[in-house]
DNA sequence: ATTTAGATACCTGAATTCAGGTATTTTCCA
DNA sequence: TGGAAAATACCTGAATTCAGGTATCTAAAT
């Protein structure tokens, strides 16, 4: 049996899916959220087997919070929602972690293709999506295959030069000398081939780093 | 459901707007003040949906009273009040956060669109407002909406720095002088008040310019 | 017990950015 | 056609960043 995890702020959708899966006898709806922090919530305590995430939440970035589930949770397998073919969001999506996507105006069996895709560890990918996408991702994929990890320290200091911070206000605020913290930018700089901050900050949302 | 709170030193002013809406199902007055302070008072624990306010009050100047409303809630729409269609008191109401202005001598159902206009978040001006006023206001407005405009060339050089490049590399890629990148980005980081560029593109970016 | 990774701190010199101007030429619109 | 706005270019001095090191200390890992 497979549990599945519907985050959707129109009830419609929620709706609408749970009709389409009504009569398959091996999926079960265990719950549905039509807010990020709800769905933050729900997760905290259940690891569904599926999770259908609307991209456009009211209160979060779908995007943002497919990290966020993520992070706590590498099991679930996580499909976005959207009613606009956007590539650039699709291909953000598989970046973060999710397994696939599909259009809100999706037919039954799309959707029980996709559960068939991502319960066996593929991607899925709506017959929709243009051929693009498809190559965008082939060639990321392979570029993206070894992030180079960065240490705690170096986080700090990278999420604070995010902000705006520079090299003195970072170290004033870490109550670190002012020279390490060129230390770890300089470290960072190197991991991710970067030969300036504005590009260390680029490369690093690229890697989903921040 | 609307509250609606009176400001205004003439009870008849205040019965008459209460008469104009006591058949209107979806408001309610939920209290009038004659002077500045009674308002200031009640306003503190209470936040109306709509404050009708008298400009000329025996205590106190109406715009100094919109100021002081305004800087403890973002949230209730303020109507002036006036008998004189000053076109100065008006824009001054507008600028201290005012959302529309009536004439006392109005009509109902000018009383009834302006709340309408204003619950939506529009600007609502007397009809006998003349065309002074407005055009002031329009040209105003665009100059003091909270989004600095960015000109073509300096969008550019925003794109191009948020690439990662530096302002050299810039100056070689659009053929022109490092010099003039650099003012460019001065201007811009004026603009948006950001004392380095990883502010700089920060803002931008809040304020969807990139 | 020794190596390894991480965090810390320091140095120098070159390059770039920042903040403060001024000034000329285009371009566009009233 | 005469301004206003935009784009261009230049200057200077101070601050910061960049690139190239070295070095110490700690904690985890082998």
């Amino acid at each position: 049996m497979l549990s599945i995890y519907i985050i959707d702020d129109h009830p419609l959708v929620a709706g609408g899916i749970a009709m389409m899966l009504k009569d398959v006898g091996y999926v079960n709806i265990m719950g549905t959220a039509t807010t990020g922090n709800e769905a933050i919530n729900f997760l905290k305590d259940n690891k569904p087997d599926i999770i259908l995430l609307d991209i456009s939440l009211p209160d979060m970035d779908g995007l943002q919070l497919c990290d966020i589930i993520r992070k706590e949770n590498k099991y679930s397998k996580i499909i976005g929602l959207t009613s606009a073919n956007e590539s650039s969001i699709i291909t953000q999506l598989l970046h973060r972690g999710g397994n696939g996507y599909l259009l809100k105006n999706m037919e039954r069996n799309e959707l029980l293709e996709a559960i068939d895709k991502v319960i066996n560890g593929k991607i899925y990918l709506s017959r929709a999506a243009n051929e693009k996408v498809l190559e965008h991702f082939a060639s990321l994929s392979s570029a993206l295959s070894e992030v180079p990890a960065i240490t705690r320290r170096e986080k700090e200091v990278l999420l604070l030069l995010e902000e705006g911070l520079n090299g003195p206000q970072i170290a004033e605020k870490l109550f670190i000398s002012p020279y390490t913290v060129e230390t770890h930018r300089k470290n960072m700089m190197q991991k991710l081939n970067a030969s300036s901050t504005q590009q260390l900050l680029k490369k690093a949302k690229e890697a989903c780093l921040i």
